[in-house]
DNA sequence: TCCAAAATATGAGATATCTCATATTATTGT
DNA sequence: ACAATAATATGAGATATCTCATATTTTGGA
């Protein structure tokens, strides 16, 4: 992890402002930090000592049970608060956060900055609104995992993840994020392979028939 | 669906204030709904004109599929909050609410009130920590769901909603919360029959082992 | 009071998904 | 450059869960 001083940190005040989500002046107390991929960014179990605001980069949520399966609850991307359980409740297991990529953040000390931000009209609307899809998001992704089989919640993350028609996601990382074991997820893709949704190209995988796929991610929508 | 006038709705304004919770005057605006058991409050797909706040009773959160499957996304209950969604957001696809008991809400019209409360630091903390907590039960439910068979969920469930030993709930209902079939449901309660953790008589089940119970139920917990 | 609808119950067979074992192939740190 | 670790790959057998069919019982409304 590095913080960014003087100049560096300057340049990214001024590039990504978050000054309209605050009615307070909060430049002065924003943190720029950066975290290495695979860095872990808040420990799981462990309280944070700030609220993060994502400028650049990915990070993940995991979770760990008792009988040591490992959950992935979500992605954080551009934009994305976290952090924002600690600053909102006294009690709460935090989750785990994992950079995913090389990750630059606003870090907002809680020590100085709690009692203002929990005073602040604009930003706690902000904040609510930011709630609310996470929310519902959730909502929406625990329904559809109960309801509907791998197959169709597979093809809405190949579409979602896909870049120019090249699906390449860590077949490790998808596991936990869909809930499925290894095994599982190896023979779907292969069944989409046999189908001829997708052409396996090395370790990528080539999307054939978009419209399959499509129709494949379709019954899910709704929300 | 009935609105409390005059005195009827006077006696709940003084008896259940939630001035505490704004920081402008709210209770010249709140009208008092009453609702009855198996009512719907709230149409799938129509917005409502209100910010609800339960008083009294409980209600479900439903959402229709695609494939016509339906899903229990959670209870409501005393002190919760409905319809901040649509609120807080301008585009939303509304889910179902609909009474389980004989319910009593304060209903805050979005026409009179949607500026003020947007603008109350107060409540929007308040309402930031309620959809903070609402999220990350969300996303319990769902590593839970991925995570563990219905064994270890339904002995969580059948704890939190035990009365004195009995368990009693609707198995189709509880099919729609646990999100499996009526059949499988079903099977797993004759296990725990089987198993002497349960005992049929009528229509109920008594509870016979709480430990064992519980020993499935704990290995859920961590968040 | 009676009927239709809802809820409960159970069997049989299918399938979605898991566990475990075992190889092979990348990737990474020293 | 090499060894250790992580990721990919595949088979075989188990189990969690689903679908469909069918019967009985309970319940709400005309």
């Amino acid at each position: 992890m590095e913080i960014y001083r003087t100049e560096k940190r300057q340049r990214y005040l001024e590039e990504y402002s978050i000054g309209n989500l605050f009615s307070f002046p909060i430049e002065e107390f924003l943190e720029v930090h950066e975290y290495k991929r695979d860095e872990w960014i808040i420990q799981e179990g462990m309280r944070p000592d700030f609220l993060f605001y994502v400028i650049e980069g990915k990070a993940k949520i995991y979770v760990t049970h008792q009988n040591g399966k490992v959950s992935l609850i979500n992605f954080i991307k551009e934009e994305d608060f976290f952090g924002e359980m600690e600053l909102l409740n006294p009690i709460y297991y935090t989750k785990g956060i994992q950079a995913s990529t090389t990750m630059i953040c606003f870090a907002i000390p809680f020590h100085r900055c709690r009692a203002k931000m929990l005073e602040d009209a604009a930003f706690l609307r902000e904040l609510a609104k930011f709630l609310s899809v996470k929310s519902t998001q959730m909502a929406a992704k625990y329904t559809q995992s109960l309801s509907f089989p791998l197959e169709n919640r597979l093809a809405d993350f190949i579409l979602q993840t896909a870049d120019a028609e090249i699906y390449k996601e860590k077949h490790v990382t998808v596991c936990d994020f869909l809930g499925v074991s290894y095994r599982h997820l190896l023979y779907v893709l292969a069944q989409f392979c046999e189908k001829g949704y997708l052409k396996k190209e090395g370790r990528h995988y080539r999307i054939q028939q978009l419209n399959e796929l499509e129709g494949l991610a379709r019954v899910l929508l709704n929300e």
